[in-house]
DNA sequence: GCAAAAGTGTTTTCACTACACCCATGA
DNA sequence: TCATGGGTGTAGTGAAAACACTTTTGC
């Protein structure tokens, strides 16, 4: 068998335009947030949309949300995940277009002015989202349970907070996913009893008088939590 | 804004194959399996791989691997869900191809085995999986993963069961799965209080003398007990 | 009658829940 | 001094885990 011959073994094979849409979250501290952009295009142009982009032929479709999101936020190595291909033939309708959704978690506060501007892109809160172009609504709806699901087996909030954060703030926004309030009590005992939280001699007085610690992020004693076998559920 | 402008607005933009390729598992009542298929054309001719193809025009992703399915193993309305796309520039070595993945739970004695002839298939116990072609190996592994995972929360058992199955099957497969001995007596008293089984009067006379009753899924109590809140973990 | 799998209850353990007050500080 | 959010402990409840013997029947 010739390897060379393979490159015309899918000839006659059709082919397909194959986009990304990446759904934004982040979290100021009180709420869960969308990034959306005003879409630069037509058609469509001027509605509320995901960003998203044509995948380029020298990335894969990771890379591809990955360039999109560090051009359109200014962030580089963000939480970023799949989501789901969206492919019913009618979803674009002027063509037939692929779309693979990827959600990302980002820290509201590391984003870059300058390229959310650029892009013409707005902060949302999740019940003030406008309507969006094509099946982008769907895609948020999907994204939004998926990260409520891995929520559950994940810690995920540490993507959204800042790299020192206190535990009220955690708290809040596991109260903004499950949509309830939580016992600070349990809430700060069960967290603690993992062991995966760096606790500092600093105080964040932003919403306190007393001021609350800042803790970090521990990875590796998270790996080893995680390779115990021990499940994440806060 | 004249929508028929927009079959004009993505001209120019680079085109791909795409394809999907399935994960297609079974369960023997002893074990869990996985359907192969020896490739039928080249490049890589008869080697062991997923069963795949070409995306169509006319179809969404998911019902282009329904096809599939049902083309190579007689079956329709089967458990498939989406895992994952892989999209590596290099993954084919002839020619740039992206491949979503689908895994699929089938009742392994439901399966046409015409079909399955006729595509050159075989069934493989997990640790005595041949070597794939391409990346089919990390899209085994990646479905193997998701399945555990969503087995936590869903009961995905049920799709790989016969429609009237034992208790005793059922807590086989949740130990291949979990890979651990679970205990017969917890095991039954949590699956019965969920009571969303039904009891026929009928038992199961092949692997133990005594007999197994056979039961049934109930869908409608299920779907109340997932609306109820509570959460499935066996 | 015995081998082999099905089926059955109770006790212990541990994690989750509910719950209320003091602390530190800036204004 | 008071208003605000941060931080702490304990008792009670319920679900999970550990554990061993009897039943049925084909051979």
């Amino acid at each position: 068998m010739k390897l060379l011959d393979k490159a015309h073994m899918y000839e006659g094979q059709e082919k397909f335009l194959v986009a990304v849409d990446c759904i934004v979250f982040g979290f100021d501290s009180k709420e869960i947030k969308l990034l959306l952009f005003r879409r630069r295009v037509e058609p469509l142009k001027g509605k509320w949309s995901l960003i998203g982009s044509f995948i380029k032929d020298y990335l894969s479709i990771e890379e591809s949300a990955k360039q999109i999101l560090y051009e359109s936020t200014g962030l580089k190595d963000v939480y970023l995940r799949e989501l789901k291909t969206y492919s019913t033939i009618d979803r674009d309708p002027g063509e037939r277009v692929i779309s693979v959704a990827y959600y990302s978690l980002i820290r509201i506060d590391e984003y870059k002015i300058e390229s959310v501007e650029k892009y013409d892109a707005h902060w949302f809160s999740l019940d003030e989202v406008p309507e969006l172009i094509l099946d982008h609504g769907q895609m948020l709806e999907d994204a939004i349970t998926k990260l409520r699901l891995k929520t559950k087996y994940e810690p995920v909030g540490f993507n959204l907070l800042p790299e020192k954060f206190t535990i009220p703030q955690l708290q809040i926004f596991y109260e903004c996913i499950y949509q309830k309030k939580l016992d600070n009590r349990n809430f700060r005992k069960k967290l603690l009893s993992f062991d995966i939280l760096i606790k500092s001699n600093e105080k964040d007085k932003l919403s306190s008088k007393k001021g609350a610690f800042l803790y970090r992020f521990n990875q590796k004693k998270f790996d080893s939590f995680i390779a115990s076998g021990r499940s994440f559920e806060l």
